[in-house]
RNA sequence: GGAGGGGUGCCCGAGUGGCCAAAGGGAGCAGACUGUAAAUCUGCCGGCUGAUGCCUUCCGAGGUUCGAAUCCUCGCCCCUCCA
């Protein structure tokens, strides 16, 4: 996996590493003359600084960052402050909040963080976008507006899909393209990266930057990771997200979760595999070569690694096959406080009451549902019996379905 | 400015006076099974109630009615067409 300095790397050799499974390259021959030019190009990468827990998905476009990072280019994150503190009324996301400024530099500091992980963020130019949009002022506003017709603007898909679908499309929104056009401008990008969904905003920046007489800017944009749903794009709302940031026993479980469908864009976008090595995973599991499991496995301690160890992640995985392959209690059980008010004369507790006292259902109803399913056991006991009371002393094991266990403590 | 359509549970979406705690789908959860927290199948899926009912829901506020998600009035919001 050892890279070769950008020195000794030729152009065509930094093309083939940078674009070997990007879906979009418009133009590799632009790209390549840039890199010819042997100077550090500017990356731009805008980034949202509403969501600072950084999930897988956000990961994939900051990896292939890293790749130009490597290669001795400068990256250029621009936080969209300007935007948004105007808030976004985008129809599927309700409105985005407004961000107070303070919310901004705690968020973009905390994103920050969490890039480190993945990239060197000391090497990375960090702007904020308000720095040229606050000062642009209706007049340059309409001046920009004027390169480009709604029609044109129209054509992006998810505006005529909405227009079609009959759901609102807010005058600002017309603008955003615009102004994340004009981001190019301000920095001079020489590329931009990013996920498919933003193509046809890459691409008017190209327009938009000509008409600012600068040299268009190349766009690479690599699909949208899936979600753990292997559905839709990963996404905090959706809930079907895995964190950077979540601990390596919990990042394990929600890759094996994942569908086996999904697994060759996982081993792709997350591992820097090139599209025909994600088609070479999935003959071979197609054909029965690779066991799908281990295949799941292997690519989960890969990223789990990633972001924590091997060790870690070899560890996750023995936890793993031990608690769901084995049906064994997991090693290091959480403990759960029951009040011992909560406790009768004799020491005893209402199953259902212990149920959402120890956090694990959201109503008595809830709690009821679990019992009559059969997925509550104490001490390894199946409880079916809604209406009993339970002996609590501590040291219990209270399980509720496959993934709730703790162990009682009266306190 | 004119005409019309619409706002239902986490999401989508039926329902046009009682049979509605509200069809169906998705998501979620549980059980079985398995190769995993995959797939598949089955069940659950407002709250309270130590099981019998009770309570609070269909944009908001009033009203009609024995009875309203369904009818009326006034708001708020959204969409389409014409101008």
């Amino acid at each position: 996996m050892r890279r070769k300095r950008s020195s000794v790397m030729t152009p065509q050799e930094q093309l083939a590493l940078l674009s070997g499974d990007a879906i979009v390259v418009e133009t590799e021959d632009q790209l390549l003359e840039k890199l010819k030019s042997g100077r550090p190009l500017r990356i731009k990468y805008g980034a949202d600084p509403s969501a600072p827990d950084l999930h897988l998905g956000h990961s994939v476009p900051i990896r292939k960052l890293r790749r130009f990072q490597d290669l001795g280019h400068q990256i250029i994150f621009i936080i969209g402050d300007f935007t948004a503190r105007i808030g976004d009324p985008s129809g599927r996301t309700k409105t985005r909040p407004m961000l107070s400024p303070e919310q901004i530099e705690q968020n973009a500091k905390t994103y920050a963080e969490q890039v480190d992980l993945i990239l060197d963020i000391d090497k990375c130019e960090i702007v904020y976008n308000s720095a040229w949009l606050a000062p642009l002022g209706s007049a340059g506003l309409f001046e920009l507006a004027s390169h480009y017709t709604v029609a044109r603007m129209l054509e992006r898909d998810d505006f005529s899909k909405r227009l079609e679908k009959e759901t609102p499309i807010s005058l600002v929104e017309l603008l955003y393209p615009l102004i994340q056009a004009y981001d190019s401008v301000a920095i001079k990008a020489d590329v931009e990266i990013g996920g498919t969904d933003q193509t046809f905003n890459f691409l008017m920046a190209r327009d938009i930057m000509r008409a600012y007489d600068l040299p268009p800017q190349v766009v690479m944009t690599w699909d949208l990771l899936v979600g753990t749903d292997g559905r839709e794009k990963m996404s905090k709302s959706v809930g079907n997200y895995i964190g950077i940031a979540e601990p390596a026993q919990e990042m394990y479980g929600k890759l094996m979760s994942i569908p086996d469908d999904a697994m060759g864009q996982y081993y792709r976008l997350l591992l820097d595999k090139t599209t025909e090595e994600e088609a070479e995973l999935m003959a071979d599991i197609a054909a029965g070569k690779l066991h799908p499991k281990g295949a799941k496995s292997a690519l989960a301690k890969e990223v789990v690694a990633c972001y924590h160890d091997p060790q870690a992640a070899e560890a996750a995985a023995a936890e793993f096959e031990r608690v769901f392959a084995e049906g064994k209690l997991p090693s290091d059980i959480p403990e759960v406080a029951v009040p011992p008010d909560k406790l009768d004369a004799e020491g005893r507790i209402w199953i259902i009451d212990l149920i959402t006292t120890a956090g694990f259902a959201s109503s008595n109803g809830a709690a009821r549902r679990f019992v009559r399913q059969g997925a509550v056991r104490l001490n390894d006991e199946p409880i079916t019996d809604e209406t009993l009371a339970v002996q609590v002393r501590g040291g219990e094991v209270l399980k509720v379905g496959k993934r709730r266990i703790a162990k009682l403590v009266v306190s």
